[in-house]
DNA sequence: CAACTATGAATGAATG
DNA sequence: CATTCATTCATAGTTG
């Protein structure tokens, strides 16, 4: 599923924002924001209604909306949805936080509440446990995560590690739980960096 | 050059984050600096091994270690690398056009892309344009979450969405022209603080 | 203390 | 839907 680990991937460039001519104006701002009730309605209707996958035709539905309240165009709803699912869904997965309090014991897997978005999602009007108010971050629950065994760090010096040249590049196809072994090896960089 | 030098005159406070959950206390610091452990470790993985692209469960071990020396979470890793990846680019960019010696061939403008335009190819227009890998698709037709008529909100017709519910002849039926009229009567959500 | 800068954080947009 | 890029906001930490 992620091949890649830590090497190059040809990114390519896709800057096309510069002046290249598509520019409108120097004082427009290309880039949609919404305005303060757009954003209110766009977020009750992904957290208070459970909406979460619009389709087109509601896309379109929403947008002419909401523009009595801004401009807007369908792809800014779009992509306020996408990217509104894919960062909660991120931050189930990267931003848990662990209790470092001691035990951790190898209980995951059992995602209770908040299943938003992973599936299908039916139960609207049901479940919201977000903040409503306002900020959609900070989501992140109190489960633990099965990290324990952590290959990656094997010394907890104060300035240098044990550099074991493991190279386990099992970037490609690590099955479950397979941790992927960053051996990094810096006993240099002297924390005189530019502070 | 292009100094960023113009400011805004108004702070919308658009992207105030308020108190979601993450936030400690009104004065304390609540923005993760890196130690300079942490410090020297990243920029150990980010220069000396190239390690651009850490994958979530890769800076869930980078963020597992990093604790050691200092708070941190799993996001501020994941920040920082983006942080710092786009500021190098960026400064790529800067740079771009520096007068070394005094020859500086502008070809920009037109490379090898000159068709596509800014239009980007969401199937707005059409219908059920994401999901062409069969993960959530089955919403549209069957998925009838709430939006039969869809009285997304009560409508109360009060200062939200004035439009009344005319049609609403059912999201069912989902044969080319069901014209579903979310009603959007909002008028929780006092996020006003967004703005 | 104001102005500046480096950088953490947030998010719109895009790609695959 | 996941990942990444680009841009902007906000602020801690200097610097004069």
């Amino acid at each position: 599923m992620e091949p890649r680990t830590l090497q190059l991937m040809e990114q390519q460039t896709q800057q096309q924002i510069e002046d290249g001519g598509n520019n409108q104006a120097a004082g427009t701002n290309n880039r949609w924001a919404p305005t303060p009730p757009q954003l209110r309605i766009l977020k009750g209707l992904y957290y208070d209604k459970g909406f979460k996958y619009p389709t087109p035709e509601q896309i379109q539905e929403i947008c002419l909306h909401l523009k009595q309240y801004g401009q807007i165009e369908d792809k800014n709803v779009f992509f306020w949805f996408q990217n509104l699912k894919a960062r909660e869904r991120q931050k189930l997965k990267e931003f848990r936080n662990v209790p470092v309090g001691g035990s951790l014991n190898l209980n995951f897997g059992s995602t209770s509440s908040t299943d938003d978005g992973r599936s299908i999602d039916l139960n609207f009007g049901s479940h919201v446990g977000y903040g409503v108010d306002g900020s959609i971050m900070e989501q992140r629950g109190e489960y633990h995560q099965e990290i324990e065994t952590l290959p990656l760090f094997p010394m907890h010096g104060e300035d240098i590690f044990g550099n074991m040249k493991t190279t386990s590049e099992g970037g490609s196809g690590y099955g479950g739980d397979s941790r992927i072994s960053l051996e990094l090896s810096l006993n240099s960089y002297k924390d005189a960096d530019m502070a």
